[in-house]
DNA sequence: CCAAAAGTGTTGTGGTTACACCCATGA
DNA sequence: TCATGGGTGTAACCACAACACTTTTGG
């Protein structure tokens, strides 16, 4: 094939985790060069002989250490000739969501060079980020209203009031604590433990558990909330 | 940037047309030295200095000379890496609909090479492309439920028979017609011409239009179509 | 007057919304 | 006993599904 380009391919990651009731994105101090000391989301040029998705899973490992519950394609970024100053990248992104139980809290230690940036004090970012980062978030709203999200994001179990207060947090809005429940439970995805979580005050409330095999049975058929 | 990869990027194009009540990919016949003579979807390697959709728009000129009324990225082929047999190449893909009235009916004859064909008389594929190709079939039928698209498919004025006929084609099940009339006349985008089309046979009817002020206010709300 | 396609309403049902009070616990 | 958050039911309303006959034209 006679063709020669020059064109460098990479990937990039936008990772969400939910913790302290608030939503947050993992982000990295760059040591390159280029956007010296800046963040910006985990990625890295894809090699020669490796699928795109091994390459993004590669460098959030090298990068960060973190594993992903749950990871699609995103959009791939190609359209702007020079998002890199130095030479033609384009990048295929990616979106990512982490169960809270398996995050580590890296970087609240200043040594790392990885944090979890909540999405509503996010820094400047390298690079078109930020635009990354923004299609990331809207996918991320859209998906809520057809796929139960929350359970990639929450731990294994969890009470009834942190999914709701996750919906909150994600849409914006207020939401009907009982109508929440009802249509919540009337899919049939959510299982009730007989374990019971003691909060600093108030009621003692139920933990519950999201059942996968009910979900993907539904999953096939297509889901569908308003809330 | 000392980085040096061997990868390619090339841009390849779904494009759906409706015609004669039936679904319509626009496919060429290939005439380089692999996958000589066969059937592929419309597509080429990337400018070092081209933007991605500029690419696809300049493929699908130079190869078939068809304007898209609709055009979004569909999905970003990479995890395979051997799908061209000569070397690694990614391929951005793109998913197109075409208004039928600006459809040139290229390719009836045989010395063309390019065609539509019916997707339900598909011949055998290049490369991966009838799995890119599928992707962009489950695209269709997805946004279907969530996007006016038969106003993108269908020529300016149109009976409301054919809007309902292509339902049926694209979803393959029936309709009510009573109930698909005051759903999509509830939404308000659609307006009443006073010209009528006289058929062969059966009362004329009256051709309608679509009102794309109307449609983009709703669309930033978010419409929801169940059928 | 027959064939062909266009056009048109009503009713039952099930899901969504709106709304406010009691419960269990720790301090 | 108070503060805090957990847990629950019902009624009005609206959107959707099911369903069949009449109208207009050409042959």
């Amino acid at each position: 094939m006679p063709i020669r380009q020059n064109i460098l391919i990479a990937v990039d990651a936008v990772v969400f985790g939910y913790m302290n009731a608030n939503l947050h994105v993992l982000l990295v101090k760059r040591k390159g060069s280029t956007f010296h000391k800046e963040w910006a989301l985990v990625g890295g040029f894809v090699l020669d002989d490796e699928p795109l998705t091994t390459a993004v899973k590669r460098e959030l490992k090298e990068e960060t250490g973190v594993q992903l519950d749950y990871l699609e394609q995103l959009f791939t970024f190609g359209d702007t000739v020079d998002r890199d100053p130095r030479s033609r990248v384009i990048s295929v992104a990616y979106f990512g969501l982490i169960n809270s139980s398996k995050i580590v809290p890296i970087g609240d230690t200043d040594a790392m060079d990885a944090k979890w940036y909540p999405v509503n004090e996010l820094p400047d970012l390298a690079f078109d980020h930020s635009e990354i980062l923004n299609s990331a978030l809207d996918r991320l709203r859209a998906k809520l209203t057809y796929q139960p999200i929350g359970f990639d994001l929450l731990p294994n179990e969890f009470l009834f009031s942190e999914l709701e207060q996750l919906y909150v947090t994600l849409l914006g809005k207020d939401i009907d604590r009982r109508n929440f429940r009802k249509k919540i439970m009337s899919f049939g995805f959510l299982e009730e433990t007989s374990l019971f979580k003691q909060k600093k005050s108030g009621r003692p409330a139920k933990l519950f558990r999201f059942n996968d095999l009910k979900y993907r049975e539904l999953e096939s058929k297509g889901i569908y909330f308003d809330l």
